[in-house]
DNA sequence: GACACCGTGTTGGATATTCAACAAACAGTT
DNA sequence: AACTGTTTGTTGAATATCCAACACGGTGTC
């Protein structure tokens, strides 16, 4: 069941989805042919076929592959401990800064308007799940809660890329930890 | 006999190649194993034996590359028209600056002694094959006079590396050109 | 409508690579 | 010397990819 995949697998499905990431940067998905992607990627066409069904498909399995790993991370540490909270964020931002360029591509409305709607739909499920039931609050009221708190830090993080990510991972993660547990009642500190 | 190269023969050559310059560029050639570098590369070791007979080889034909592509370049213009021999030098320039890790790595004496001196001994063959019969000078003069330009533009492009690169292959070949034809009489002109 | 061109989905055979395994050689340790 | 661990060179079978070709559908031009 968890077999380990062939490397040669590995390699093909890697530079497929590298080139599809590039070419949407440059291009709506509807204006890429399935042959200018095989060319970029020097893959075989009749590979491709073997691993995709088209290349909508190919867009679908990356995005799955985030969100995978998107839960992964959501999943590895005990969110209510805000040490361990910072961290999970920390490593979040750590793993954007290795995918830079597919994450500025498909959270570009541009490109994928569903991208970023999707993660945001994992995040609110996991803190509905996992951080909610103890929070005891209304129902409602935490929905609106929790979509105030993810949609905050994913245009956080889109504005950190958009900077070329100018803060580290460390320092975001503390940022996002303080706009979460304190929103605008940290300005008063300062004053 | 100009057969196409299959494009996995070539992903397995490039990526073996480059696994070796960057092995290399941290360990002597005697202290790496095949297994490593296939580790490295993520090719199987028997792949790596169907195309080499062992990692000297593979050190070997990656000079023989280079070699040939310097061959290339130094007889892709007519040598005595300094504009043409100004523009292959800029155009020699810009393939080391695609290949910067390579040279950076095989000229540096720990790694391989003779790779410079073999550099050296095709420019210097080139300069005498089609250079000197023009000049009509005197043979032993025109080697050592071979040997000096020869030596001053390699190390000067070796600095050029070291100090990564810091100016364009225009300005380089320009100055290359100056040293080439005036040696330090053009100190001179600017008293 | 006819034609030319392009991309697609598919096919079959060839080829390159993978993997696991083996025997042998080598190096280090006791 | 015996033992252990590592690397090497090799082998055979399986697998993934390659390539060329084909039929088809879609688009644009005359």
């Amino acid at each position: 069941m968890s077999q380990k995949l062939d490397r040669r697998k590995k390699y093909t499905r890697r530079v497929l989805k590298e080139s599809l990431i590039s070419l949407l940067s440059e291009k709506s998905i509807s204006s890429i042919t399935v042959k200018e992607l095989c060319e970029k990627a020097d893959i075989n066409r009749s590979t491709f076929y073997t691993h995709y069904s088209d290349h909508y498909d190919l867009l679908e399995q990356i995005e799955e592959e985030i969100a995978q790993d998107l839960r992964a991370y959501l999943s590895s540490y005990q969110f209510t401990i805000e040490e361990e909270s910072k961290l999970m964020t920390q490593k979040l931002l750590e793993y954007i800064i290795e995918n830079k360029h597919t994450f500025q591509t498909l959270l570009n409305q541009n490109v994928d308007p569903t991208f970023e709607k999707r993660m945001m739909n994992i995040a609110q499920q996991f803190l509905m799940n996992n951080w909610m039931p103890i929070n005891k609050g209304d129902e409602s009221y935490n929905r609106y809660l929790s979509t105030f708190i993810v949609s905050g830090a994913i245009n956080v993080i889109k504005d950190w890329i958009n900077q070329d990510m100018n803060q580290s991972p460390k320092e975001m993660s503390e940022m996002i930890s303080q706009f979460t547990n304190n929103g605008l009642s940290i300005m008063g500190e300062n004053r």
